[in-house]
DNA sequence: CGTTGCTTTGACCAGTTGGTCAAATCAAGA
DNA sequence: TCTTGATTTGACCAACTGGTCAAAGCAACG
């Protein structure tokens, strides 16, 4: 968003169209970023082990971003959105109960495929939310309406009076459980894919939860 | 010199009792390897931050500790025990219901008490646990145990049919939510103490789910 | 008082870190 | 083909990393 263009390189900037090497290496890059980023968290990760990760010498990686920071910021700003939009498209004037499980089931599916983007962001609130802060007023006027929403809901009985601020924490939580817990479910439950038998319990848990 | 003992330095091998001092900066260091491990995970602390943490010099640090991979050991080592305790105390025989919710209770508590055990925990199953790992079959055999006792009482009616484990992934994703993204819950709640209504709305969510 | 052994520290070390730079290489259009 | 600009790299740097060591300080006990 915004991009102030402050990259070092003349080259590189964005004012004229990138080339297909440019594209390759810069989604390698953030790729590869992702990788270690999600696992080491911002200070445990090297650019070594990203320009490794990434195919690529570390001068050259320096190359196509100014800095380590750079990478981080690029991967983190596009995803609080992407985080979000289950949540975007819940909708008041949809049947309530299947507007929160649709929107579980999204946040799941989310965990699911995109765990490194899981890992990264419970990385990055961990440490204290540093380089995210500044976007939480957003999320908190997002979570905000939709929970006055939910509250409607509840207000005229087509769901059971609870506190829905908490209710969005819960299935936060057991969403993202399964991506940034993945090795500790798996070596409790050792399954393939604990996913199909996640959805159906959250589920069967949402429902009797949300029961008027 | 070629000790056979871990302890590099002789004079502070557990064969004497330790003095005062040693067990103050032991506490003091642990407690400051506490902050820094939980909020930078292994690799991204540093033994300076550490240091400073606990008030000490560097080298004096080191002479406490062999190493850093001592202190976070010595971290992890007591930590999967205190956290599996409140499982652990579940009884077969007491109510289901009742004893479910205290499990959960309990283990909120530890969320409320120790958030810094927590975010270390967190940070080292993100990182997949490589100093974990080994425990992971005792997590393992405890969880199937508690699983299979919560399928008995399902079997004979006391609480609905539910998938055990992940009724126990439920209570510890929601639980370990609100230490370890306790700014985003902060953020979003603007609000001291969120957990006396976070108690509030686990124990609804499991009543509704475990009746019968 | 002096001795003894615990405690603390400044100086130091080798390896790693994020980052720079000039020079070399490569790709593609004229 | 040659030229031009994009791409890649080896050599390098200052700051930081985990860790060592000998020497200095300190407490307590006889």
């Amino acid at each position: 968003m915004a991009s102030g263009n402050f990259c070092a390189k003349d080259n590189l900037n964005m004012s004229k169209p990138p080339t297909r090497i440019q594209k390759k290496n810069r989604s390698a890059i953030l790729s590869a970023g992702l990788d270690v980023f999600s696992q080491f968290g911002f200070r445990g990760a090297t650019l070594d082990q990203i320009a490794e990760a990434a195919g690529l010498s570390k001068p050259n990686l320096l190359y196509y971003f100014p800095s380590k920071e750079e990478i981080h910021q690029q991967l983190l700003s596009g995803l609080l959105h992407t985080w979000l939009d289950p949540l975007r498209t819940m909708k008041a004037d949809g049947d309530p109960i299947q507007e929160i499980l649709a929107y579980a089931r999204r946040k799941l599916d989310l965990s699911r495929d995109y765990p490194r983007e899981s890992r990264l962001f419970a990385n990055e609130v961990l440490q204290g939310a540093p380089r995210l802060g500044e976007s939480f007023p957003d999320l908190k006027s997002l979570v905000d309406e939709k929970a006055a929403v939910i509250q409607g809901w509840a207000k005229v009985g087509k769901i059971a009076e609870i506190d829905p601020h908490h209710l969005i924490f819960l299935i936060w939580a057991q969403t993202q459980h399964y991506a940034d817990f993945d090795v500790q479910v798996r070596a409790v439950l050792e399954c393939d894919d604990p996913y199909p038998q996640a959805a159906t319990f959250m589920e069967h848990m949402l429902r009797r939860t949300l029961a008027p």
